[in-house]
RNA sequence: GCGGAAGUAGCUCAGUUGGUUAGAGCGCUGGAUUGUGGCUCCGGAGGCCGUGGGUUCAAGUCCCAUCUUUCGCCCCA
């Protein structure tokens, strides 16, 4: 019986051609996040499982994380995110780091569940997270930072939309205006997260049957409706508009507004899945119609270096999956041309391997990067190996041009074809590749 | 974990109410052509028809199970 080729379900090989694509979305953000000072970490995937048994969802724990127990009996979770992870290295050092503190890393991470588009089991995720700050400047810049990396994909703002709301906010319109106790609030909750993927008769259906006889008659059904249409701070009722959580959501949104932000909207639906989240969450929407999901989220959680048991760190944090932006990029025509890593390939004519040598190496002392076919095959076929690898530019090396030191240089896409001495050929292949 | 759909060559697919030795296009590969790719011509390789079981004289085709993919639910880093 042969073995199969095809990889573990839910996680992906990546041929040359997809690491190039990774390389591409890495790299952007990468470049975006130091431009905004954050550093680099990283940290083991294996994590003791209590690690996540505190504060990371429930079902997310019990039913997707990967878990086994190690030779010398420790239960072990291979991370399915990185939030835990971090909190953990802060507090390990939360007295000689300096604050703000922001770093960023692009971890795998894998959860244990049934893959579908935009989700798979095994994932990269970008996480940004600013640690020290307490104001919503954090927030402000955390999402200017996840904006940044769109805009440099080549996004314009009408692809995307940032949706902001506040857990502090929501649990003030839940308990104080709603007057809910804990269960109805959680399972209101719930309800919100799932608002738009359910019939609005359904969700107000639902909803009604949360609430007690006299919630109902003082109208608690009505008012969750009527806020849970406001797309601004300003339409939020007088009540709820005057507590401090609004307050704070009305100075990002102006934040958000002197940073040319234009797509950055309230929106009390966004809830999050975390129930680490404390103060302000945020999403980012694919506004795709093909794709029209969350590609990105992350909010406060200030709670969480403290279970270390250090002085808790106030923290701004979101976490950015390769799978939906590369769905994203997909969606609106923002791939990239991919261009090879090899610059030129060598095509040998006879038996010139040893003497081809010193003028390949010449090349690639110049940085040039150069593949040459070992092949032994006719000019045709070692040409055609160079297309189908996309490589643009051939060299062609013989007894002839070894001797003159003149070699033709032809550029495999417009097939027009160049005689130079090797520091002309240099300097041309140069030129094209730092033409993007 | 629950429900729908689909698995035939590397890819896209055809294959009649079950009936000889399973096909096409593209791709791959060799030659025409060891000093120049895309066009043309000639040749070649490549399939346990996802896997296992069942019904039948006979299964790619019908039935069951299972695996994988995919869409949705649950959940959502």
């Amino acid at each position: 019986m042969a073995l199969p080729t095809q990889p573990y379900k839910g996680a992906r090989d990546f041929y040359p051609e997809d690491k190039r694509l990774q390389k591409y979305m890495f790299g952007l953000m990468r470049r975006v996040a130091e431009s905004f000072g954050y550093e680099e970490y990283d940290a083991p995937v294996l994590e003791p499982l209590e690690l996540y048994l505190a504060k990371t969802g429930e079902e997310i724990v019990n039913e997707q994380t990967y878990t086994f127990e190690d030779r010398g009996g420790r239960k072990v979770a291979i991370r399915p995110e990185m939030t835990p992870t971090v909190s953990r290295m802060v507090a390990a050092q939360r007295q000689e780091l300096a604050y703000p503190l922001r770093w960023y890393s692009i971890p795998n991470l894998w959860r244990y569940e049934r893959p579908q588009r935009g989700r798979l089991r095994e994932h990269w995720q970008l996480n940004v997270d600013i640690f020290g700050v307490d104001t919503v400047q954090a927030e402000a810049e955390v999402i200017q930072v996840a904006a940044g990396i769109l805009k440099a994909a080549g996004a314009t703002s009408d692809m995307y939309s940032i949706r902001i709301n506040s857990r502090k906010l929501m649990d003030f319109v839940l308990k104080d205006y709603l007057g809910l106790d804990g269960v109805q609030r959680h399972t209101i909750a719930k309800l919100i997260d799932r608002m738009h993927k359910m019939a609005h008769e359904t969700f107000v259906a639902e909803a009604d049957a949360v609430f007690t006889p006299s919630q109902r008659d003082a109208g608690a059904s009505d008012k969750l409706l009527e806020l849970l249409k406001c797309t601004a701070i300003e339409q939020l009722p007088a009540e709820v508009r005057s507590d401090k959580s609004a307050l704070e959501l009305m100075e990002l949104m102006n934040t958000m507004k002197e940073a040319r932000l234009s797509n950055a909207i309230f929106d009390p639906t966004v809830m999050r899945g975390f129930d680490y989240y404390t103060g302000i969450v945020f999403e980012i929407f694919d506004e795709d119609p093909e794709n029209n999901r969350s590609m990105l989220g992350g909010g406060r959680y200030d709670g969480l270096v403290g279970l270390f048991g250090v002085e808790p760190v106030p923290t701004v944090g979101f976490g950015f999956g390769d799978v939906t932006f590369e769905n994203f990029l997909r969606g609106h025509g923002l791939m990239p041309p991919m261009r090879p890593e090899t610059d030129v390939y060598a095509v040998l004519i006879g038996d010139v391997f040893a003497k081809a040598q010193p003028v390949i190496a010449e090349m690639r002392e110049q940085g040039v990067n150069v593949a040459v076919d070992v092949s032994g095959r006719a000019p045709d076929k070692q040409i055609k190996t160079a297309v189908k690898k996309g490589i643009h530019y051939a060299i062609f090396i013989g007894e002839r041009d070894l001797a003159i030191e003149q070699f033709e240089i032809k550029n495999l896409l417009t097939g027009v074809a160049e005689r130079h001495s090797i520091a002309r050929i240099v300097s041309i292949v140069r030129d094209y590749r730092s033409d993007d």
